[in-house]
DNA sequence: CTAACATATCGACAAATGTCAATGCATCCA
DNA sequence: TGGATGCATTGACATTTGTCGATATGTTAG
């Protein structure tokens, strides 16, 4: 068994530790799936440009030159931005504009602590 | 082209908006990949394991039963973890110790506005 | 030195992911 | 009504990822 800190005082608390505050499954999972729409740099790219925006929406039609993907490719990003909750979609006429959820973006940013 | 609230005032406002502050390519890359280390829901609960932990560190032999794993699939998770520079590995006699490094998850927290 | 043990690495595999060309679906305008 | 336009969906493909059994590496105890 191996000597840390606590151990001193209690053998037994290596390898039984106090586990409150731990995620369970489905927390776990929901986050992940969170980080995960993080986890491209396309994403946080175009995440980046519509906080960086004067306007607080963007038109989808700017997002394609600044990422520098295909049209098919920057609307499946986006999907999963959405999906994520992480950017609002608004479709407008023949036009579609995206915002930041500000709301979940701060809900991600709390968990780590 | 879409008439937007910005369009109102300047047409052209609408395809070239300001866009500083946006990620370069090499920074979206390096933040994407330290999203990608939280972007799984194991790796996800053995980090807040550790930090649950009420000592500032946890040996590699307690997190086995609560990921639920077998022992190569924490160690690959682990080693993501850390390569990510998100949690201290120390090796001392036959066990593997594992700290949070606070400073890195505060940087990654910051990114998120 | 040798055996026992904790952890890391390897090899293989299924599943998920990023990408784009082609196509579909709405919407606007003449 | 018909054509043009902006975005979404589909299908296909290569790459990456999560997983575990088998094995290697390194450390301690006897």
């Amino acid at each position: 068994m191996p000597a840390s800190k606590i151990a001193v005082l209690d053998p037994i608390a290596c390898c039984t530790p106090v586990r409150a505050d731990v995620l369970d499954e489905s927390q776990a999972e929901l986050l992940a799936g969170s980080f995960a729409a993080l986890a491209d740099p396309i994403r946080l790219r175009l995440l980046s440009y519509i906080a960086a925006s004067e306007a607080d929406e963007v038109c989808a039609c700017d997002l394609l030159e600044p990422s520098g993907r295909s049209q098919p490719t920057v609307s499946h990003h986006m999907k999963i931005l959405v999906d994520a909750g992480l950017i609002e979609r608004e479709k407008r006429g023949l036009w579609v504009w995206y915002r930041l959820v500000p709301s979940r973006l701060d809900a991600l940013r709390s968990v780590l602590s």
